[in-house]
DNA sequence: GCGTCGGTACATAGCAGTAA
DNA sequence: TTACTGCTATGTACCGACGC
């Protein structure tokens, strides 16, 4: 739920996004905190106060985790209520144990004062996301498919944003990298690049085709009460790419020419990516993806 | 000043190849 | 079979840049 690398460290806390993420895609969700963790003894960290190695509680997670299993209800029946009845306490919790780490190590962590404020937003989240679905609940459209989606498309500047709705009520909200307008179709486009290899590497390639998965299982774009066409795209940029290929539209013999003419650019690891990606780009409908140079 | 993001450095584990 | 070596993938930590 948070973890707190000391004060001259990072602090992350779990979003609300993230847990409506999962509603969203039936993922159970685990609560966990850490326990324990060591003073940093790196060059350049002794004298700051850094935490490091940090350890879970682990029967915490391992109580939940044999919950789960027993549990014959949806992910989102299981995150809700864990949400409801645990969240806070969980959080409290964690706090709790940083305070017991800084006595243990002497280590100085962040100020509990931002939690207060933290806590607070992150319930209002779950508020406005219950008084949603019990909307959603009530109206007369059964939803029957997790393909049926609702989508609402607000145009905010130059920012996009999407809430995503899928029959069991979870909400997730996305805000596309770009959306560009070309013959008459909406891109829907992650990019995703690399200053100084040839491919961005798998977790970020994995992050970009998680997002446009989403996106283009959408059953329909509407924009202002109107239906519009749509793709989504996801453009993969590197250094020193001589060429550029999109899937599903190249042929094999422009994927192997690709390969060919780049033949010292991309590893044996890179070219099976590609190759991958030339399926994923056939088999899913309404998806393309870009290999191209990052100039 | 704070929170976030992306790039990079570093440690570690797994794996395959090779020599003893 | 064992010990060693180098390569690669992965996860964590660190740090600078940026926007608010």
């Amino acid at each position: 739920m948070i973890k707190d690398e000391g004060k001259d460290g990072d602090i992350d806390k779990i979003q609300y996004s993230t847990i409506s993420w999962m509603n969203l895609l039936n993922i159970y969700i685990v609560l966990a905190y850490y326990e324990t963790a060591k003073k940093s003894a790196k060059k350049g960290q002794v004298n700051k106060n850094k935490l490091s190695n940090q350890k879970f509680a682990n029967d915490f997670v391992n109580f939940q985790i044999n919950e789960i299993l027993a549990y014959r209800q949806s992910a989102l029946h299981w995150n809700k209520n864990l949400f409801e009845e645990r969240f806070t306490q969980t959080f409290e919790k964690a706090l709790d144990s940083y305070d017991s780490i800084f006595h243990q190590t002497g280590v100085i962590i962040h100020s509990r004062e931002g939690s207060d404020k933290y806590l607070h937003k992150i319930r209002e989240e779950f508020e406005e996301f219950k008084n949603i679905s019990l909307k959603g609940s009530q109206s007369a459209s059964k939803r029957e498919a997790l393909t049926s989606h609702k989508l609402e498309y607000l145009v905010n500047g130059l920012k996009a944003t999407f809430s995503i709705e899928n029959y069991l009520g979870g909400i997730y909200y996305l805000t596309p990298d770009e959306i560009i307008f070309e013959n008459n179709t909406y891109i829907i486009q992650e990019s995703k690049n690399t200053s100084k290899a040839s491919l961005p590497k798998l977790p970020d390639i994995q992050d970009g085709l998680f997002k446009l998965i989403l996106f283009s299982n959408l059953d329909s774009l509407i924009l202002n009460d109107e239906p519009v066409s749509f793709v989504t795209k996801l453009k993969l940029t590197g250094n020193n790419v001589v060429g550029s290929i999109v899937f599903p539209d190249a042929s094999l013999e422009d994927l192997e020419y690709l390969l060919e003419v780049n033949i010292k650019i991309f590893n044996t690891n890179q070219k099976a990516i590609i190759k991958k990606l030339a399926l994923e780009a056939q088999n899913n409908h309404k998806l393309k993806i870009e290999v191209s140079s990052n100039f």
